[in-house]
DNA sequence: CTGAAAGCGCTTACAG
DNA sequence: CTGAAAGCGCTTACAG
């Protein structure tokens, strides 16, 4: 490990010149930092970021992820969005997938990452408690969150109560009154904003239309495919059937999909289903779907995350940002059996909102 | 930020010592260490990483996990495996997406990860040049890569030759004669090792029953859903069509099926379609395919990298582990048009290797 | 069981 | 343009 001394050695200057020489500050002649560069190469020296570290007070030029499920496309995408943004600004990527479990939970946000690691965070998909917020602030640790909204922080999202009243305006409009939900209901383990945005949403917009929520209708789906799937089957077994359903991710509609298939149904004649996402696979299925904007959600929560650690800047926490979403109509989603349809069928109409 | 300095000021002992009791070391009485513990939760006190680096050796505790596409499910769920792994044992994970960007592969296996900043690294899906190889080898860096097979560092993969066998014989069996490839045929930016494995092992398997491999019958897939959809539009318009198709990976065969369905073909009467991965949705369309352990290449890769940072260990460089893969034979695979079957249709029988 | 001191590999005023 | 020296926050023999 050739360090800074050895190359002081080999050409005759002090450490502070090498020192400077390397990191391209000024005051040092052209004469110098050429033949320190030189050193540098022919011995193969790098620094030490350890030392670096320690000297320029205690910046580590990395940024912690903290994702609920790598596997899941949704976080994947934020994931790549994120970290090319980060890494052009010269950042490193810390990744913690807490997959769903509470003692990681406690470990990764409540010590692990209060220990200097990073000098920012990035928490994708959960939303903070009051202690973990409390826990973080105190450290003076920059956050922001992406699809939860904490006050203290700045946010990147979309909104969830509008994305799941778009699809199940769309529902409506095509005469459909008895509509299910799949999506999250208990998240008693990790407290998610978004299931229970979207939930609400979909009950209020029944409301507005003069329809009382049925709980019968409203389905534990996990986020995940085979949720979705059992959700599909335990729903398609109620009578009477519901003529459709909202599902709260494309990756549960899809299981509903498959569900529907093999209970021989018909989609979208016996049953209509829209997601949420807009998923890579969702136009294999034909999803009628509401889409966010993923990968953009991942680049410009790193950009405040950079805005963050910027000192220059003021740190303006309350910064919450939400993203357009807009329907996208397939073909998993037709008129009620026998009602007759209220409105148009719409094709990628825009219903988002923009910030 | 409280230090050691505050804590030894706080309790009346030296710096030293408090070291020593944060630590759990020996050679502490009990009462000092209790009041060293006490002061230190309640100053808050978190340890420096960057002088516990620097003091003790250089050890970042730290492992950079290299991949292709953070967003593609097979890296995804390896990711999601290793870091678990490491996770539990007290490593955190670098991550790094190079996104097929020969530029920052530059960066980051030629210059970034030479900085010391990790302990060692997990590359995943790509083979290392001769020269990336050398570099890393100089620094001492401990390395297993995943999928690729360098001689001198461990790796975890399949056996992607036997893959493709298995993929193209269970074709064979069916009655298949021309059967199409879909895959990767020009990595020339970034030096996958699977893709050409795989090509080999069609192209062998073909040879070996007789049949000359069709170079027209070898389409280009970029191993994505969109190029696989173009694939098999391009491969349906070929005179005589072929009646099978091995496809290398299940995305692929997601978007070969949505062009034999476009097309109004009927799978598998027309087509036969066989991908590889058992992707988590391929029970989804009911694929055929070659199932291989993802979560746990993740993990093997892991254990080995643990192992070869453990100085207990004499670091067995060549240890080269092939997990087993399987075909699973469900509906999008049948009889070929008009021929006999050579053999019985196997249910998900058993054709890997165990190591 | 405890402390004084050196050292890890850099950066940073301060002089010159 | 350059150097001597202090300091970043710990760990680690070495004494006692």
């Amino acid at each position: 490990m050739t360090s800074i001394h050895d190359l002081a050695r080999e050409t005759g200057v002090s450490t502070a010149t090498v020192s400077r020489a390397l990191r391209g500050l000024p005051r040092v002649s052209e004469d110098t930092r050429r033949r320190v560069m030189e050193a540098a190469v022919r011995l193969g020296y790098v620094p030490s970021p350890h030392a670096v570290g320690l000297a320029s007070g205690g910046q580590t030029r990395t940024v912690a992820i903290v994702v609920l499920f790598v596997t899941r496309w949704f976080f994947a995408t934020v994931i790549s969005g994120a970290e090319q943004v980060l890494r052009e600004r010269g950042y490193d990527v810390l990744l913690y997938n807490l997959d769903d479990d509470e003692e990681a939970r406690r470990r990764v946000l409540g010590t692990h990452l209060l220990t200097k690691r990073v000098d920012a965070m990035l928490i994708v998909g959960l939303g903070p408690t009051p202690q973990e917020v409390h826990w973080l602030s105190n450290q003076g640790m920059p956050v922001v969150t992406v699809g939860a909204r904490v006050a203290q922080w700045p946010s990147v999202r979309v909104d969830d109560e509008l994305v799941a009243r778009t699809a199940v305006e769309h529902l409506l409009e095509l005469g459909h009154r008895r509509i299910a939900y799949v999506g999250m209901l208990n998240d008693a383990s990790l407290s998610l904003a978004t299931p229970r945005a979207r939930v609400r949403g979909y009950r209020d917009t029944l409301r507005d239309a003069g329809i009382e929520p049925d709980p019968d209708l409203e389905l534990e789906g996990g986020f995940t495919l085979e949720g979705g799937t059992a959700a599909g089957h335990r729903l398609l077994a109620l009578s009477p059937r519901p003529t459709a359903v909202f599902c709260a991710s494309d990756e549960m509609a899809f299981g509903v999909l498959r569900a529907a298939r093999r209970e021989g149904l018909r989609v979208p004649e016996d049953l209509s289903v829209v997601g949420v996402d807009d998923h890579e696979m969702a136009a294999l299925f034909d999803l009628t779907t509401v889409r966010q904007p993923v990968l953009d959600q991942g680049r410009v929560a790193a950009q405040h995350v950079l805005r963050l650690m910027d000192p220059q800047q003021d740190a303006d926490a309350a910064d919450h940002v939400e993203l357009a979403t807009e329907l996208v109509v397939r073909s998993t989603t037709g008129p009620a059996p026998g009602g007759a349809a209220q409105g148009p069928r719409r094709e990628g109409a825009k219903v988002g909102v923009a910030r």
